[in-house]
DNA sequence: AAAAAGGAATGAAAATATTAGTTGTGGAAG
DNA sequence: CTTCCACAACTAATATTTTCATTCCTTTTT
C-alpha cells in the first residue's frame, strides 16, 4: 500500500513516515501542493494525507489540487485550526476524513487503514475471491478456510494481485507498489521473482491453485483461468 | 512502442535509453536538434524526450523542430533550468510534459507510460476486429472466444496489425516498428519472415481466417477479404 | 512455355533473454 | 538468543528470438 504524505514540516513529515512505514506501508513525501500534485498524476496512492497549512499556492489552486488528488486517492486532511472553514474545505472536496493537529501517529495510522478498507474494498471487511478470504481488519488471510501466514510483502503482494484480477501487471508496476519508486530496477526484479516464489508455494500449499500466471518479458496476472 | 531521446550528453543518453529499455520500449538518440529533425520525418515514435539544454540551433529553429516534433508524437521537455523562459517555450510549442534536471528516472519513465496512456489510448481498452479481441489491459487475445498466448513480438506484431487494418505494410517499417532503426535489414527480414509465420499459425490454430495477406516484394496486410 | 532469379514460407537448431529455484547473510522483531 | 524475513547472488530451467538451410512460390526472362 503506498501513501503520499504532503507535509512542508520535515520534522512531521518524518514522523509519520517512519511511522507508517514501520506498519508495512510505502511512503513517499511532498513538500509542497505543486510537488504533490506532479505525484499524483505520475504515480498511484492508495491514501494522501494533507497537512492544509502548507505555505505555498492560494484557497482556490488548493481546492482543485485536493479535489484531483481526492478523484483518485482517499484523502485524510490534517489542519491545525479547528475551525469552520477548514471543516467546510474538506468536506467541499469530499475529503475522507480530516483531523486537528496535535494528533497521535497511533490514531492516524488506524485512520489511514480503515480508509484504505472503505475505499479500496468498498466498506467491507474481507475480500473474497475463489478460496481466498482476506479478512483486512485482522490483517488475515484464508485458503480454503485454514488461515495463511503471510510475510508483509506477501500480504502486499497478493492485496496488490486481488484488486487486480484479470490484469496484466508489468514487474516494474510490482517493484514500484512494494518498494516505491526510488528502486534499482535491475535488483528488484529478482526480489519480485522471490515473493512471487514464496507467495505461489504459500497459496498452493495450502490447496489453492496457481492462480499466479507468468506472463513472460511482461510480467505477472493473478486468474482463474 | 517507440522513443526518441534528443540528448546530447552521451551518458544521460545511454542512462535514459537503459533505463527505459528495460521497460520495454524501443529506445532510439538524436544527438543534436538537426538530427532529430531527420528522425522525426523519416520515423514515427510514440514518445519524443527532448532536452532543452541541446549547444545548437538557434531559439527560432528550435521552437519550429519542436513544434514539429510535436505535432506528430508526443512530447517530454527536459530543461536543467526552471525559468520561466523555458516553461513558455514549452508550452509554446504544446508540449506534453515538462521535467526539470535533475530527475529520477523511475519519474521519467512514469510520465512516458501516462503520456501514451493517455495519447494512445485514450481511455478506452479493448480492441475488436472480426473474431479478434485485444484487452489491453490484461494484455490478452481471443480468437474467437478462446484466449490465445501470445509472445511479446507476436503480441506487438498483431497490434500493429490491427491499429493499420486494410493498410499495406512494408516488411521495413514492420522491422523498424517492431526492433528500432539500428538493425541489419538482412537480418529483419527473416525475423519478420518467422514472426509473421507465427502469428499466423496461432490466429488460424484457433479458428481465426489467415488475415494477414502478403504482398509480394513489398510487405503485408491485415485484412478481411 | 520453360527456365532462371528473387522473394517468401517453413522447420529446426542455436543463441539469448527471462523466470524459477537455492542458498546464505544480516538485521529486525519478539 | 532465537526466529523470521528481506534481500542479494548465483545456478538451473524454460520460453522466446534469431539464425540458417531448405523448399516453395511469383515474377521475369528467354
Amino acid at each position: 500500500m503506498k501513501i503520499l504524505v504532503v507535509e512542508d514540516e520535515k520534522g512531521l513529515a518524518e514522523s509519520i513516515t517512519d511511522y507508517l512505514s514501520r506498519e508495512g506501508f510505502i511512503c513517499e513525501v511532498a513538500n509542497t501542493f505543486w510537488q504533490a500534485d506532479e505525484k499524483i498524476s505520475l504515480y498511484q496512492y492508495d491514501c494522501t494525507i494533507v497537512d492544509l497549512t502548507l505555505p505555498d499556492g492560494d484557497g482556490f489552486d488548493i481546492i482543485q489540487t485536493l479535489k484531483k488528488i481526492a478523484a483518485t486517492t482517499g484523502i485524510i486532511i490534517i489542519s491545525a485550526r479547528n475551525t469552520l472553514e477548514d471543516k467546510i474545505k474538506g468536506l467541499e472536496i469530499g475529503s475522507d476524513d480530516y483531523m486537528t493537529k496535535p494528533f497521535h501517529l497511533s490514531e492516524l495510522n488506524a485512520r489511514v487503514k480503515s480508509l484504505i478498507r472503505r475505499r479500496h474494498f468498498g466498506g467491507n471487511n474481507d475480500m473474497i475471491w475463489k478460496e481466498i478470504t482476506v479478512q483486512l481488519a485482522a490483517r488475515k488471510v484464508f485458503i480454503r478456510d485454514t488461515e495463511t501466514m503471510l510475510s508483509r510483502k506477501e500480504y502486499d503482494l497478493l492485496l496488490y494481485f486481488l484488486s487486480n484480477i484479470d490484469v496484466a501487471l508489468t514487474k516494474e508496476s510490482i517493484a514500484e507498489h512494494l518498494w516505491g519508486d526510488n528502486m534499482d530496477s535491475a535488483d528488484s526484479l529478482d526480489m519480485v521473482y522471490s515473493h512471487i516464489k514464496n507467495l505461489r508455494r504459500k497459496i498452493v500449499e495450502k490447496g489453492g491453485k496457481d492462480y499466479i500466471q507468468s506472463i513472460y518479458g511482461i510480467g505477472y496476472k493473478f486468474t482463474a483461468s
